[in-house]
DNA sequence: GAGCCCTTGTG
DNA sequence: ACAAGGGCT
């Protein structure tokens, strides 16, 4: 009887650079099992965008391990009694997985540790999630970085990530298989596809968006190598383009590791001689490493306000403004795009995020906890640091975040950002007729342009739920409250 | 303790 | 020009 080891698989849905897998592979046979357990996640248990993404990756996973000469066995939570269960059932001796940063999914590792330590299965878990160690992260004076600049100095700096040993291969699982196999659910029955929250079913969209899967994380790196990087620093600031590498839904369910995308990119950047095009990619791999340091040293990030002067911050409490910023419904035609392509893609430009995002905080005055949890459920990206310390930046009450008085302005951001209309236009169609010069400000229009334009404001399309100018003003005294 | 610096801006 | 204040060396 071979010797046998579980992999758990949990966000590294990958064959390529996966070390758990691999290690795995060198000792004997393998059995990956991956267990459905959102409650295991609680409080942030998987958003429907996850879901949805997660049935097709999870797919992909199992064919391209069916094509390894393995299997992939899946099964619903609790997490330790599913993978207790799985290792008797096949004499395992050890379980590997890699390790999360998410204080949620720590914790639920900890109880399949201990669980499985109890049964005499030996635990043993990897780095991969990340460049570096958030551990090993530390100031001068030690202690964790609060600020990004002098956090991307030192990693960048020191040597600090872990990219000096290339991404590990393919591992052969082919080789040494167990005598048998544990039970396995179906992908199916793990009744992953999402509704909206009014019943509607939204995947559409998704599907027209995405294709799931390792072998599609490594063609999108490939674009994003040979279109993307080089215009990065100016084209990721345009909604309208292509400009952004879209690598993040990939990387946030592990269907490529931060490390492959390091290493490709900074082998583009040798060929081409071409690294200081490279840097401002590379920054944004650093953010999300920067973000789960956050998240690791100050794990209620997601829950609470950072900063404690903002505990007390007057939060208005607005249950139709909120609903018509989900729906993309608050007139501001660069807010409404944004929030749209959020509904139908599971996914929004980033510029644009920060634009949504400012505006529910700043404009709405809306506790930036209720844009997190929106984003949470509707991106296909959505992980639990970047969305946490992206929401906290917006609403000024996170580190490092921006200055309270910056509080984007719609229509010059969307004059801005999309110069010929091009975003708004694909997500407010309705608008569609009008001249750019009055697209993102339409309540500015004459009344002859609106007409010919098929447009009756208030009816074809909302007036403005707010004065950006007083609203602004209303912020800024509110924010006096808290400085 | 001094000095430098700070993702993405606005009117 | 302006907008604070604090992180970091």
């Amino acid at each position: 009887m071979p010797n046998v080891s579980l992999v758990w698989l949990r966000h590294d849905l990958r064959l390529c650079d996966n070390p758990a897998l691999h290690d795995a592979a060198q000792q004997g046979a393998v059995v990956p099992v991956f267990v459905w357990d959102p409650d295991g996640e609680a409080p942030w248990q998987p958003g429907g965008a996850h879901r949805w993404w997660l049935h097709k990756s999870l797919q992909s996973l199992r064919s391209d391990l069916e094509a390894a000469g393995s299997r992939l066995i899946l099964r619903e939570g609790p997490a330790e009694q599913a993978l207790l269960d799985c290792a008797e059932s096949v004499g395992a001796t050890h379980l590997h997985w890699n390790q999360r940063y998410e204080p949620t999914l720590a914790a639920q590792a900890q109880t399949v540790a201990d669980a499985l330590n109890a049964a005499g299965c030996t635990p043993v878990f990897h780095e991969t999630q990340l460049l570096h160690d958030p551990e090993g992260v530390e100031t001068t004076s030690g202690g964790p970085y609060h600020v990004y600049t002098p956090f991307w100095k030192k990693v960048t700096g020191h040597d600090l990530l872990r990219t000096d040993a290339p991404p590990l291969g393919a591992p052969d699982l082919s080789g040494t298989v167990p005598d048998a196999w544990p039970d396995s659910t179906s992908v199916h029955d793990l009744r992953l596809h999402p509704k909206h929250h009014d019943g509607t079913d939204w995947t559409g969209g998704l599907a027209d968006t995405w294709t799931p899967g390792e072998a599609a994380a490594h063609e999108r790196l490939q674009y994003t190598l040979n279109h993307v990087i080089a215009d990065y620093e100016t084209e990721r600031d345009r909604p309208d383009h292509d400009g952004t590498s879209r690598l993040s839904p990939y990387l946030h369910h592990g269907e490529i590791s931060p490390l492959q995308v390091w290493q490709a990119v900074t082998d583009w950047a040798d060929a081409n001689d071409a690294h200081e095009e490279a840097k401002p990619y590379l920054q944004e791999l650093v953010w999300r490493e920067f973000a789960y340091h956050m998240v690791h040293h100050y794990p209620t990030i997601p829950d609470e306000t950072y900063r404690d002067k903002f505990k007390d911050f007057a939060w208005t409490d607005d249950a139709e403004a909120l609903q018509r910023w989900q729906q993309g419904q608050t007139g501001y035609p660069i807010v409404d795009a944004g929030m749209r392509q959020l509904r139908e893609t599971g996914w929004m430009h980033n510029r644009v995020r920060m634009i949504v995002g400012s505006f529910l905080t700043k404009d709405l005055l809306i506790h930036w906890y209720h844009g997190e949890r929106w984003f949470w459920d509707h991106l296909v990206d959505g992980n639990l640091a970047n969305n946490a310390m992206g929401w906290q930046w917006s609403a000024g009450s996170g580190a490092d975040a921006q200055p309270f008085f910056r509080i984007f302005n719609p229509v010059s951001q969307g004059e801005r950002h999309d110069p010929n209309g091009d975003y708004v236009r694909r997500w407010v169609p309705e608008l569609r007729d009008l001249p750019t010069s009055d697209l993102h400000a339409p309540w500015e229009a004459s009344t002859r342009t609106l007409r010919k334009a098929g447009i009756t404001l208030g009816d074809t399309y909302p007036k403005p739920i707010v004065d950006h100018s007083q609203a602004r003003d209303a912020a800024m005294a509110a924010y006096d409250e808290v400085r």
